[in-house]
DNA sequence: ACCCAATTTAAACAGCTGTTTGAAATGTAC
DNA sequence: GTACATTTCAAACAGCTGTTTAAATTGGGT
């Protein structure tokens, strides 16, 4: 019992950190296996086939972080007047540093694996995300839209998805982005700085006036 | 001679077609000589290898649009006082729509070229990128930080990466994003509508006020 | 028509991929 | 300690990858 659970969380653990430094598809069971020091064939055994390990990976920090952030959604509604836009962006903050108690660096993994899962493997992730997690990410999207009334519901959905780009691709290559950053301003940035440099950047983008068409 | 220059451009039309769809590494050789309806081996006869190709792809979009892009720079540089935001970004406009020339949906091609080069090979082409074409972006930045004096320079080193996965994702996923929008807001959207979208948004983002540390 | 170079072709190469198999080992309950 | 279920293990599987080879074909210049 207790070797079975240490096999399955040796794999997982050097799964992710693999899946995040090089991608989904470009790592192969076999670097895992090799890193987790455990044998080819418990891969399948335990997780039936590379595709469900990775939706065990990405399940272990949804199942934490989807929950609080609904349950802050929630709260944000529930409350009379509309919130401010920066507020509503601030609320993911707490529940993804709080990604650190399921692991040691695990908001820097997560994000990074939310990065490569919608780079790597096209529309997958984004089908998966909407059909476990649509009414969650619904209620955001309403928090969005009354503290932006001026803004017309699809120039939301785009302002939205460019966020979406943004964060991605950002904590994809967060590990690239600080080694220059140290390099060129000598400039030492952990993760918490990133998303606190990302929430201006995103609130301001969100609430742009509209364009003269 | 006909012959050969045939044989070429059928390869790096398939092959960029496919890479644009599926990525560069998930994109095999036998895909593209069978769409392009060539030999499997000519591939490694007219480019070398795969990464040669993909070079070549990139290659004849970049050798069209880089010089364009540095003379724009070059021009608002050399104007007296500092140019805002947004012409700084719409400068980009109308070379990325030129190269409709290289090949119809040339556009769209090469954006999502772009995003898969930056989301695929990591790292990859962001050396490529910079030691091939550093000194043009160096004018780009030198014009965002005239625009933004009240800025430091890391703080727009930071929004530009920002900004550049904003594109990157928005066009590795454009055509997701198009159909969900036709779906949901009734919306049929252009590439040249995407970019007309996104500027706004940038501008807004690059520009933010500085958070309160 | 001949020659030489450029190009195309089918076949094979070694190496990697995820997955399956059946036997060996281990753990657990009686 | 014996029986049973769980887990590990080495080996092999078929299928794919990029690349190379050497022979066959094609092209243009003389």
């Amino acid at each position: 019992m207790s070797t079975k659970q240490q096999t399955q969380i040796r794999i997982l653990e050097a799964a992710e950190h693999l899946f995040a430094e090089t991608g989904f598809s470009a790592t192969s069971l076999r670097q895992i296996t090799s890193l987790a020091e455990v044998n080819l064939a418990s891969v399948n055994y335990h997780f039936g086939s590379k595709k469900e390990l990775i939706q065990a990976v990405l399940q272990r920090y949804l199942a934490v972080l989807m929950p609080r952030l609904d349950q802050e959604f929630t709260r944000l509604l529930a409350s009379q007047q509309p919130v401010k836009l920066e507020t509503a962006l601030s609320v993911f903050v707490e529940p993804l540093v709080e990604l650190e108690r399921v692991r040691r660096n695990g908001t820097t993994l997560f994000l990074q694996l939310l990065g490569r899962g919608y780079t790597d493997v096209q529309g997958h992730l984004r089908w998966f995300f909407n059909h476990h997690y649509g009414r969650t990410l619904d209620k955001f999207v309403l928090l969005v839209q009354q503290s932006c009334p001026q803004l017309p519901a699809s120039e939301i959905f785009w302002r939205l998805h460019f966020s979406l780009g943004t964060i991605v691709f950002t904590m994809a290559s967060s590990e690239a982005l600080k080694d220059i950053a140290a390099a060129d301003f000598h400039e030492v940035v952990e993760i918490d700085g990133v998303i606190n440099r990302l929430i201006p950047y995103l609130a301001a983008g969100i609430a742009a006036p509209l364009a003269a068409s």
